[in-house]
DNA sequence: GTGAAAGCGCTAACAA
DNA sequence: TTGTTAGCGCTTTCAC
């Protein structure tokens, strides 16, 4: 084969055409698969195309089409390992629709987040999805300004711009509280994250903490961490935590994660769990599933969320007319082998 | 406030000018911070911009300057724990850089991945670092015919298109063996996934079989698992594996999840981990922080290998007559407590 | 320090 | 079925 392309330009519509003698127009309409274009027309230009390695401009196509197959994700982080599984069910969810997912990371920054939304906006993509209620004004106001739908995901507590979907974290904390002292425990400790900008964390917190104080408990004790490996920050903060407030007898982690470290402490010291001490985290990961003991979690629709989300996404842009949707996904508790069965 | 925009279109540098008074030009040098502006003008610009709540189009803006300031990330799969990590260091190390990541992810299917480089090239990107070194021929076509740097990552087993950061899995399992054989380990298993195109994992097995070789052994048993959580595969498959093969000393795990829920398994059952049998895994996940045992592992280099690729696109970007690099960095044993000591 | 004209590579709309 | 024309919204270049 020889080489296909021997310019230092990259190729150009009108490469095609010439290559293979039919009009820019036509060869277009060949590439895009639009129009009626004869067999004969379309093998040309097709054979031309392959054999210049011609790859089409999306920029010059976007512009004069003024439509654009990307659709921007915004979310907090790529190492929580809830947001990697939201990703991927969008990604799976767009795959037939031509439209494609385009990532952008936040680190849990209102400012970083306006930035990248900033970012994101100015290439015109045909649909946004948001982790969260809460961003800055001028974010606020950019995605009210803008005509392309907006999906707001995870978290229902609070007000929309335009679409939502997701779970009240609240109400998961607060459910949460409800099965545990059901379940007859009354000392309980909770370990969370250093993280003021965790809305869902802190709402599932203040859920919890409600749900404590229908049934005239308040929380035992608290610890917070920051940083590191959340498994082994589990670990020790729950050591921490049990040194300082030996008479816990049940533990409410923030995430999975951080619970998973907190069970493996737990059974290295030989405790029976759950009826010396109960713990439970959030988010229904299925890492979970390797452990000896299954912790009880609840399960943050994570899978669901991204299928719908992309699924509004998919509808609006196809038919811009369609009224927004606000959707609350259920939690479902899972009690797993670390809560008492009453 | 009142409302920015009641337009139904999207606001255009020519509104900014003619709500400032100012020239499209002189708008587009403002916020681009290009060229002498007078402050009074700059002043004027900015107030309007803000108020009228303008995003610039990047489209129009990109086909006028032939400059998009897009890096597209090819990567197998973000679940993997590995994938994000590499991501977040290519992220952190484009910051400042004024260029953005993008990534499409490939399932580990060649066709994917030729498909998304191909949706990729199409938007004229600064550069690609993409995941392995191989390709279709299509896709390998595309890549050599570009002008813009490349950079394969992860692996260095293989020829390369332009430029490649990663290390050695022929090499990183050989070690691997020689560390076990040197120990004493003599009744060898191995554990991997049943994945013909994670080229990697498959580099790292026929380098572990070349090591066992060196030492007169060949691997006693093995096991392959397909889909579901790692972890919990790592559990079933190591009991398995015992079940039909009770004699073996020592499991080399194709990665560190699996290794960890092998762990678990054999702490579950009272065995006497390194002395009765030894484990390791591969990648050097933070993850194993949390276990009582810390798994014998060898460090993927992953974080650097993130930060070098996007160190040299970013150099390239800024100047296209740099040479392209091969970086072969050191994959390190972490013997952790899993290997018995000599 | 500022502005006017031309054009980036493609596609919508219309003409043949 | 195919071709022609006129932009899409910016930036480059050059003039003032």
């Amino acid at each position: 084969m020889s080489r296909p392309n021997d310019l230092r330009r990259p190729l150009t519509l009108r490469d095609v055409s010439e290559a293979s003698g039919v009009s820019e127009m036509t060869v277009s309409r060949v590439l895009r698969n639009r129009g009626d274009v004869s067999n004969a027309t379309r093998e040309k230009v097709l054979k031309a195309a392959k054999t210049l390695g011609y790859v089409p401009n999306k920029i010059a196509g976007a512009l004069a089409s003024q439509r654009v197959n990307l659709v921007a994700v915004i979310i907090p982080s790529l190492s929580n390992l809830v947001f990697p599984k939201v990703l991927s069910n969008i990604s799976d969810e767009l795959e037939d629709t031509g439209l494609q997912p385009v990532v952008g990371v936040t680190n849990y920054s209102p400012e970083k987040e306006e930035q990248v939304l900033y970012e994101m906006l100015s290439w015109r993509p045909s649909g946004v999805i948001i982790a969260g209620l809460e961003h800055t004004d001028a974010a606020r106001a950019m995605l009210q300004n803008t005509d392309i739908p907006v999906v707001e995901i995870m978290d229902v507590d609070g007000e929309g711009i335009d679409s939502v979907v997701g779970i009240s974290h609240r109400r998961a904390g607060l459910h949460m509280a409800e099965a545990i002292t059901a379940a007859g425990y009354r000392q309980i400790g909770f370990i969370g994250t250093k993280m003021p900008e965790d809305h869902r964390a802190r709402k599932r917190f203040e859920g919890f903490k409600e749900g404590l104080a229908k049934a005239g408990l308040t929380l035992a004790d608290t610890e917070f961490y920051a940083g590191g490996s959340a498994l082994a920050k589990g670990r020790e903060m729950t050591e921490t935590l049990l040194r300082r407030s030996p008479n816990l007898d049940f533990i409410y982690y923030s995430n999975d994660m951080v619970g998973a470290g907190g069970l493996l402490y737990c059974s290295d010291l030989g405790m029976d769990v759950p009826a010396q001490i109960g713990l439970a985290g959030f988010n229904g990961l299925d890492l979970l599933d390797g452990f000896s003991q299954r912790l009880a979690t609840m399960d943050a629709c994570r899978g669901e969320i991204g299928r719908k989300a992309a699924q509004i996404v998919a509808k609006r842009s196809q038919n811009d007319q369609v009224a927004s949707e606000v959707i609350e996904l259920e939690p479902v508790l899972q009690p797993g082998d670390t809560i008492r069965r009453i």
